[in-house]
DNA sequence: ATTGCTATTGCAAATCGTTTGCAACTGGTG
DNA sequence: CACCAGTTGCAAACGATTTGCAATAGCAAT
């Protein structure tokens, strides 16, 4: 079992903090799925989220809400495996999220990596076509070690 | 306007080489389709080469397939520009299709961007996790300098 | 606690990209 | 030029995601 390598996770009362003052509420739905989320290292899909939400259990359409809602005020993240599904996991308190995946092509498991596209090499990209605030999209695909 | 850097497009005569003898059929269709690619640089998803068809309109579906087809016999190659739709680009000759892109966030715009991902890197990615035939999938999004 | 206003939820219907079943059609080989 | 497997168009099916709307529930002020 990897040990990931972000920071801690945000505990529940930082929920309470970012949404209050937003004229946004904190129900249960929310702090459920964010629950599910904290137990799950890795990117979820909707409905992975409501499998896992047992007896909290709540409409899909809810959670395609409120995965919005989290991603808008920064407490998940996106990521697209390439699969056409939207994932999301939850951000760390102080890093802000950037990091990848290596998926493996036949069971799909799901390894975090560190490693990134070098920095100044995107900058040379983004000074060479004149664009600004270039950012990058990276996963990794491959046969894990299992499935070989 | 941009020149791609790729090699020369290939012409409808490979078409005709790489299908005959598979049991397939050089139809009307798959000769505009490709016809239209031919005149893209850029990733084009089902419905944009269905605009460009004009008169030689045909059924979405048939575009769908065709595209299957020629991603499987390699002579196109599928990019997921993080929409959720799948776009199409034709491949060179000679060059194995392998390049990112560079997306504007806010028109959209495409330029072709040939650095890549460290080889090495990657190479050291794979083996730390015990992952065979690793690939990636790797594109950057900005702002270009129109829309800046 | 109770009230009241507004955000949120559940449900169902609607969207959107893509796929598929099927009968009609058409390359291209003999 | 006839035949047959590969193709096409059309419409229905699909799966992920979004949305309209009436019912419900936070929560701030009473």
């Amino acid at each position: 079992m990897k040990k990931h390598t972000h920071s801690d996770r945000p505990q529940l009362p930082e929920l309470t903090d970012r949404l209050r003052g937003k004229s946004r509420r904190i129900t249960g739905q929310r702090e459920a799925i964010l629950g599910v989320l904290r137990h799950h290292p890795h990117p979820m899909s909707s409905k992975e989220v409501q499998r896992s939400l047992g007896s909290e259990d709540c409409d899909l359409a809810t959670i395609y809400r409120s995965l919005h809602l989290l991603e808008n005020i920064g407490m998940v993240k996106r990521f697209d495996l390439g699969d056409g599904i939207a994932r999301y996991e939850l951000m760390g308190t102080d890093d802000d999220g950037h990091h990848h995946h290596l998926i493996c092509r036949r069971c799909a498991e799901v390894v975090e990596i560190d490693d990134c596209f070098p920095r100044e090499l995107e900058e040379e990209i983004a000074r060479r076509n004149g664009y600004s605030g270039v950012t990058h999209r990276l996963e990794f695909f491959g046969l894990c070690p299992r499935c070989r």
